[in-house]
DNA sequence: GTCTTAATGCAATAATATTGCATTATTGCC
DNA sequence: GGCAATAATGCAATATTATTGCATTAAGAC
């Protein structure tokens, strides 16, 4: 299953033109390990022979979470495309404030629970964000 | 229990000033409903008729964050004060992608449950710190 | 009060984000 | 495929947020 031409798909279906700037932008966050801010963007695909103004990345990324083909994460600004056909996505990262090492892991329980929670306030979460903030193994021995 | 005078205390204890400015922004933390950017603190104290240099501001919460006397809450790039006393901190919102409503709310269970996926890591978590990013009730009805 | 030096303020600059408008390129239609 | 309409992009200017080096100030020890 292709996200990126399912997200393109999308954007062909609700009148939005399916462009250059568009399709590069959606290859990053496909291949992107983690989130990346507009601006990683930018000089992931000029490493690649590509260029794109600053201003165009930002225009794409909102549309795209309007869309919700990716969704801001707020840790370090970033943005991360988000899974098509799964609707909720998860990020949780434990952040060392002594080294600053950034480790990203995952919890269906936890996940499961967060969306009960929501639910209760007649909230429908989408994704869920989470960090952990405190020491290491390394640190806080 | 005032917060500030704690806060003094430590400053003291390890070695560092106890200085008009750390003062003031100290006071402004311990009075802030949420989250509040450095720049936040600059207008703030500057409707009070305090001025402040932002480059101070920043040094300031560096140094508390180091102190963990305040940590960083991602969200809006905002600080956040620590209670004393209670070294855990937990900040939950919820923000709707729709209308951009922004809730923070409580959850202890999540909370305990937070630390103990934390220590299975071998990770001391300190603050919790969760947003959940989907549909309020007014947007999704 | 005086001395030491940590802490602050200032000026300059870097990095990130936003706006208006001219230009370009996608799409629908022939 | 070529043409017209206009959505999308690029550019220039500007706003906002963050960082650095150095001169000046003020906190704390005596």
């Amino acid at each position: 299953m292709s996200g990126v031409e399912d997200s393109l798909r999308i954007l062909r279906s609700k009148g939005y033109r399916v462009t250059q700037p568009r399709k590069l932008v959606l290859k990053v966050l496909e291949r992107a390990e983690g989130p990346v801010s507009p601006y990683d963007i930018q000089k992931i695909l000029q490493q690649e022979g590509e260029r794109l103004n600053h201003v165009t990345i930002y225009r794409i990324l909102d549309l795209f979470c309007l869309l919700n083909l990716a969704h801001k994460v707020l840790l370090c600004g970033g943005f991360v495309k988000c899974a098509l056909g799964k609707r909720e996505g998860c990020h949780r990262f434990m952040v060392c404030r002594q080294c600053g090492a950034l480790r990203e892991f995952a919890d269906k329980a936890l996940c499961e629970e967060e969306s009960a929670i929501a639910r209760d306030f007649g909230f429908v979460a989408e994704h869920h964000f989470s960090e952990f903030f405190g020491l290491c193994s390394n640190c806080n021995s």
